[in-house]
DNA sequence: GCCTGCCCTGAAATCGTTCTCAGCCCGAGG
DNA sequence: CCTCGGGCTGAGAACGATTTCAGGGCAGGC
């Protein structure tokens, strides 16, 4: 009796690796002398099978190592258990960050996550709608500033309502957006204001602002913030100290040279994210200018690697591993029920980035 | 007749709405008064279709939007172009820029990522491999080092024979592996004697050796190249100065303040990565240290942060994009065949945090 | 006029699950 | 003895695509 058990077994496992294919679950009622129906009872539970009848479907399972096929599974209409999430680019720690927080919650909830890198080009992100809408995912969540152009605008919408109509859902993280859909931001507009509050309050007036690149929603919303802050001191606001960068070290840097080049006076730097305030520090060193002694510099967002800078980044704290966590809740619709919008608070952290100026660091233009 | 047409559209989407559910190609077909089989085949091409009715066809995919089913698709046995990943961390720089890379080669082969964070627990790993093979995903690419652990592998050996034998490949990426199966390592060993040589050149003998964490390949890789470089040397290591840590900020903090806690004499510190090598930098200077002054550091990896630290830290740089941008290029079956184990030269890259040791650095234990 | 071959199109099987119906067997109650 | 109900099991129809096999129609050559 356990010979023919083997030798049916060994059948079984011979036909397969000859096939070059999977075990299914009729070669596992096969084995076990079942019918598929039971075999799909036995592993979903919640049916009565008889205990002698599950204890051989089980057995047979793990003998065969039989692993059931996701894409039968989401075909015949359960949910497929994955999440599509696009971001603007993994090696940027803000996102990753991101990342990590919304994997935190699939992992309790065993889901998997389909990731996806626009690297901030809105065709592509469109493109990865429809590839994860062709995966059926169960929601995708879109992170990142939204580009704020009416086509793109448009289209966006439209998946969102495709989605929404074959039951799945779509989650904006970090980013206002004027599609209806549940949103999780942190108040970029007030990080904007304390910063900028806080460089006014230390005596600067003269602020070159490191935007964010042209069209972004979050580029938007920490300027205004900025702005916000400086007309509500009564400073006026010099056009020419401001100007656009990529939120990349890179064009953080770029940026600054440009701005030094330019001859322009000023005694503080407000990047619109960490990773430019690096590149703009780096900017500045170069140029033989101290940090805060000479500039004073601050980012936004608390990226891990700010508080070992040199100075130590004065900076405002962005929660984002909260941002990933409570889209992916949201998501998957675990937790409690939500509002539509969730505003997550932002806060000020001191470091040593910033001082008073001095007469030498006001630069002659 | 066009009247007609917008007719019979308007009805296939509103069954669709109502069923909540998805266009399929049967509706296409419905609409444009063809079979399913010629609207597959319009969308597959490669087969003789009439130009008017690939136009008709192509119209009412467009105006219905839609867009084919992944799952059906796989499950008649075409490959699914999606690529399992599983890393340790996202939020750890180092596997960050390794998904990047591996991002890249999947944006240009349209390929779809499923990024997994196992958190260095193997049982994590080993379920997310299931799940993975539940997905039928066509490759799985393994990063990170190995945890060298009996079970562990024998596991991981079972699950890339089985992935073989369905037609899917199990990549390995920076670690080696007693599983035959295609591998990219950067030369780890090598760049743990390249460091601990330049220490050494430097005139420093009694090195501070915080490790990675025990049973991983990688700790064991760059630990053998850090003593085969005192061993040529004719330098004696002292085993009291090695000390385990889990490749993070905080842990290489914590070992760090033990060792000075230790009241062990020290004039150099190797990390076994930059992350710590940061811990540590925030240790020494908690402690009244001055790096490279009283104390000289070295990281490994070379991740992006590192160069705007104070001082900026010499490293080995570990060409991490490019060994996920390889790591992908097998696992896709594109570029070039290449050997079974790609190994990677790493550099090191000297940078301001090494200087000579000063009688000052020499604590007495 | 008929046959051959070339375009083009469609019917139906298939992939691996789940789920809806039935149906079997057996014991208990009338 | 018959019927009924409960516990367990199986047959077969989806799900949405692709692919094989089998035509239908038409032009051209004899």
């Amino acid at each position: 009796m356990i010979g023919c058990v083997r030798l049916i077994l060994c059948c079984a496992m011979v036909r397969r690796a000859s096939r070059g294919t999977n075990v299914t679950i009729s070669d596992v009622a096969t084995d076990a002398g079942v019918s598929p129906t039971t075999v799909s009872r036995v592993l979903n539970g919640g049916y009565p099978v008889a205990k002698p009848t599950r204890l051989q479907v089980e057995k047979v399972v793990r003998e065969l190592g039989y692993i059931r096929n996701a894409h039968a599974q989401a075909l015949r209409g359960t949910s497929t258990g994955v999440v599509g999430v696009i971001i603007h680019d993994v090696a940027d720690p803000y996102f990753s960050e991101i990342v990590a927080g919304i994997q935190e919650v699939a992992a309790a909830h065993q889901r998997l996550v389909v990731l996806c890198n626009s690297l901030r080009d809105p065709a592509s992100e469109l493109r990865y709608v429809q590839m994860l809408r062709g995966q059926r995912v169960d929601a995708i969540i879109l992170t990142g500033g939204a580009i704020e152009d009416a086509a793109y605008l448009r289209a966006i919408r439209q998946d969102a309502s495709a989605l929404k109509q074959q039951g799945a859902r779509m989650v904006i993280c970090g980013r206002y957006s004027s599609v209806t859909t549940p949103t999780v931001v942190p108040d970029n507009r007030r990080g904007g204001e304390l910063l900028t509050k806080h460089l006014i309050e230390k005596g600067h007036r003269r602020i070159v602002e490191v935007m964010g690149p042209p069209n972004f929603s979050t580029t938007e919303e920490r300027s205004t913030g900025h702005r916000d802050a400086l007309a509500e001191a009564g400073v006026e606001r010099d056009p020419l100290l401001a100007i656009h960068g990529r939120f990349t070290r890179e064009s953080g840097y770029e940026a600054t040279r440009a701005m030094l080049a330019s001859g322009a006076t000023f005694t503080a730097v407000y990047a619109a994210n960490d990773l430019m305030a690096v590149g703009a520090l780096a900017a500045l060193r170069e140029a033989g200018l101290r940090v805060p002694e000479d500039v004073s510099l601050v980012g936004f967002d608390d990226i891990p690697t700010v508080r070992d800078m040199m100075p130590r980044l004065t900076t405002i704290r962005v929660p984002m591993r909260e941002m990933g966590r409570r889209s992916m809740e949201i998501a998957i619709g675990a937790g409690d029920r939500q509002p539509r919008v969730v505003v997550l608070p932002v806060e000020l952290v001191e470091r040593e980035s910033v001082a008073r100026p001095t007469l030498r660091s006001r630069r002659s233009g």
